[in-house]
DNA sequence: CATTTCACCTGGTGGC
DNA sequence: TGCCACCAGGTGAAAT
C-alpha cells in the first residue's frame, strides 16, 4: 500500500503522461469489488472525456475530467493497487480490473491482486472538488496538528492512522515518524507533551517529503506509473526491522501488534 | 460519539 | 516438493 509518498509519486507520474489525453474507451473487469460507482455508470462517465489534471488528495488519486459538470474520477490503490501507463500491445497482467484506452494509443491500467483498491466517480457538491476525509499532513500547521490529538484516548499511532484526522499516513510512515520523534507508538495521543507534538509534526513532514523525493517505499510490489521502484525503503529505521539493532542505540527493534497492525519501535530511543 | 476488532482478498515466505 | 500458518502499504462495518 501505498501511502502518501507512493500515491503522490503515482499521481505525479500519471499526470505527466495522461494530462490532456482523451479517454476513448473503457474496459472494466466483471468483479464488482473495486467499484463504488457501478461499472456501467463509470464507463459512461469516463468515455470520451479529456483528463485535465491528475493529483493526490490523502491516499486518493483524483482525475479532473474536462466539462462543466465538475465530475472527477477517484482511484484508491488499497494495499496492492497499481496504476500503470502502458503501450496498448503490452501484455495485460493478471488482476487487471480496469483499462482506459487513451487517444494517444496508450492505456491506463488498474491492477490490484488483493482487490482492496476502489474506483469511483465523484460528483462535485457546491463547487467543491474531492476533499478527502481528513487534513493534509504536508501542509497542516503545528497548531492544527496539536488540536487533532487533544483529549484523544487512543494510542498516538492509531490516531496517526485515522484518516479522518490526517489522511495519507499509513503503517510505514506512522512507525518511522514516531521513531524520529522519539515517541512510543502506544502513548495516548491526548497525553503528548507540547514538545513531543512539535517533534512529531516536524518528523512527519520531514519524512514524508524525503520519501516523496525518493519515489516512495517499495516494500514488495509497489511501483510507480512507469513501473519504477522507489528507494525510501533503504531509509527505514524501524519498519520491518524487528529484532535488528537500532541504528542509533543498538538495542533490538521490537515488533508488536497495535490495532491489528504490525508496529515497530526502539525501546531505547522512544519514550 | 470514540474506540477496537475483524472481515475483506491474494500471494509470498519460512518452518516442518 | 508440499502443506500450512502467518504476514503484508488499507478501510469500513460491527461490536463494545
Amino acid at each position: 500500500m501505498p501511502e502518501l509518498p507512493e500515491v503522490e509519486t503515482v499521481a505525479t507520474g500519471v499526470d505527466k503522461r495522461v494530462r490532456g489525453d482523451v479517454i476513448e474507451s473503457v474496459w472494466l473487469g466483471s468483479k464488482p469489488e473495486p467499484f463504488k460507482t457501478s461499472p456501467i455508470e463509470m464507463a459512461a462517465t469516463l468515455s470520451g472525456r479529456r483528463v485535465e489534471r491528475v493529483y493526490r488528495v490523502g491516499k486518493h488519486i483524483v482525475f479532473d475530467l474536462e466539462g462543466a459538470d465538475g465530475l472527477q474520477w477517484i482511484v484508491h490503490l488499497g494495499m496492492t493497487g497499481r496504476l500503470l501507463v502502458a503501450e496498448a500491445d503490452a501484455p495485460v497482467e493478471t488482476h487487471t480490473h480496469a483499462v482506459l484506452r487513451l487517444g494517444s494509443g496508450r492505456e491506463l491500467r488498474f491492477v490490484d491482486p488483493r482487490r482492496f483498491g476502489r474506483l469511483a466517480i465523484h460528483r462535485e457538491a457546491a463547487g467543491q472538488g474531492f476533499r478527502g476525509p481528513g487534513r493534509e499532513p504536508l501542509t497542516i500547521t503545528l497548531e492544527e496538528f496539536a488540536a487533532l490529538f487533544k483529549n484523544r484516548k487512543t494510542p498516538i499511532k492509531a490516531a496517526l492512522l485515522n484518516q479522518k484526522l490526517l489522511h495519507g499516513v499509513g503503517n510505514i510512515y506512522a512507525d518511522e515518524s514516531l521513531f524520529r520523534a522519539g515517541i512510543r507508538p502506544k502513548r495516548m495521543a491526548g497525553r503528548l507533551t507540547r514538545e513531543q507534538l512539535t517533534r512529531l509534526h516536524a518528523a512527519l513532514q520531514e519524512i514524508l517529503r524525503h520519501a516523496i523525493a525518493l519515489g516512495g517505499s517499495s516494500v514488495s510490489d509497489y511501483v510507480d506509473a512507469d513501473g519504477e521502484r522507489g528507494f525510501f525503503q533503504l531509509e527505514h529505521k524501524v519498519y520491518m526491522r524487528g529484532g535488528e539493532p537500532c541504528l542509533t542505540c543498538g538495542l533490538p527493534i521490537r515488533r508488536m501488534l497495535l490495532g491489528g497492525r504490525g508496529t515497530h519501535y526502539c525501546p531505547g530511543c522512544q519514550k
